[in-house]
DNA sequence: GCAAAAGTGTTCGGGCTACACCCATGG
DNA sequence: CCATGGGTGTAGCCCGAACACTTTTGC
């Protein structure tokens, strides 16, 4: 039986500045190759597949820097490309910053998504300066044997394969999930950061604007402050804060 | 490269009531082969993994009625049995109730953790009235390229293979997880049951005792009273509730 | 009567939400 | 001065924890 692994990578991107007294806005991003799929990587038996997995980001992006964790294994008859008969996805989450190259069959896209008033329906945009992918998915809540589940179908025209629209679906509820409970929020940052860079990352993943005075106070014990203040070229300068090593919950 | 899915499969069971007056104790039960092991089943490319499985259990128990989700893809070098080189595990939850037909093979073991007191150790013993299965299985949080991680690793004497202790252990999370945010915890019980009843699969999930006047406002909304009314052999009689259908949160 | 479970109500505290308000900056 | 972000404080609300109390049953 032929398997593949593939790499549901995400990270963020500043946007160009358009009101010089107003923050950069960070959008969150995916990587995908020219044929609107994900990066791929081999499996074999003599290694721990998460070892392949991290190996392969390495070898695409010449960093050690970034998280990575399984996200799920797909066995659909009809996602049989490459010859491969069974996927098994990773999630990373990778700083720009970090990346010492980038590969020229690989792409940075900017998620957009948008949820359809009154519908169980999210139209979903990827898009970078080259290329605009445009898909709706529909999140159906269905009976299921004994138990309830949620069944996601794309609907209408799209410029995507099924299942890559699922995975990034996967993707980014893993990616809610995550920021919730563990500390993943940090992977996307420098080792220094503002606070309001921290909240970003949790706006666009959780997709909603949070109140900057009550999200200071919640992730408080998470976050330590350094000596640093920096004038993110905001107007009054900000801490830079560090995650604090010290707070471990109840993670995975 | 051989691949075999595996099925962690939970149930419970009551103890013998031994105070006439006290309810019967829910036990956490797993199901174990002759070799300490899980029930496998096979993997091929023309089927749906989860498919696969979900026919598994129905010819092992002669049951369509079941709970099952994947768990996690195991490609440690280390684990190669049955020449497999690669190991898909799905979780199910299975009521006793609806089994037809019991495997000779397969038996039912109760499940009994102890968290040691000032150390990260858990002592795991699985036990029925042929046999004791014992180990130690130590939860280390330890520092992972940029990130922190929780490493399982079994310790002093043990009588069962190394990823079969951590399997257990993912899927005792797993557990933890999806009673807290899912309905699962239904998937143990009769279609019709006592508050009482709900809130021991609570509590041998979560390994704490829970305080039944809470418990009931809690779950409140998850549930729907019925017109029936038994006399669990305890004192005063309770109400059958059901799963209110229309209780949907945003699960998985 | 009393032990045990079924079921209701009340109090208290912590955490989240909303919002007012101050400070710092540089256009 | 003023728009904008950085940062602090406070009042209200909701939810969970703890617990007191009533009801129902059969030993």
């Amino acid at each position: 039986m032929k398997i593949q692994g593939n790499l549901i990578i995400f990270s963020t991107d500043s946007e160009e500045r358009k009101d010089v007294r107003k923050l950069k806005e960070k959008k969150l991003q995916l990587v995908l190759n020219e044929n609107n799929n994900f990066p791929t990587f081999e499996i074999n038996s003599k290694e721990y597949i998460k070892k392949s997995a991290e190996n392969k980001i390495e070898e695409l992006f010449k960093t050690p820097q970034f998280y990575i964790e399984q996200l799920y294994t797909w066995g659909d008859p009809s996602y049989h490309i490459n010859n491969s008969e069974l996927t098994i996805s990773y999630l990373a989450i990778i700083n720009k910053k970090n990346i010492k190259k980038m590969p020229k069959n690989l792409q940075f896209y900017d998620i957009h998504i948008e949820n359809k008033e009154n519908s169980s329906i999210q139209h979903i945009t990827l898009s970078n300066k080259n290329k605009k992918i445009q898909y709706e998915i529909d999140t159906i809540v269905k009976r299921v044997r004994e138990n309830i589940e949620y069944i996601n179908k794309l609907v209408g025209k799209y410029e995507i394969n099924e299942l890559t629209a699922i995975i990034i679906h996967a993707g980014i509820k893993r990616l809610r999930n995550r920021i919730e409970n563990t500390n993943i929020a940090f992977s996307f940052l420098d080792k220094e950061f503002a606070i309001s860079e921290l909240q970003q990352i949790y706006e666009i993943i959780l997709d909603k604007k949070l109140v900057a005075a009550n999200f200071r106070k919640k992730i408080q014990p998470m976050i330590k402050k350094t000596d640093k203040v920096v004038k993110e070229s905001a107007y009054r300068p900000s801490n830079q804060y560090t995650f604090n090593e010290e707070f471990i919950r109840n993670w995975v």
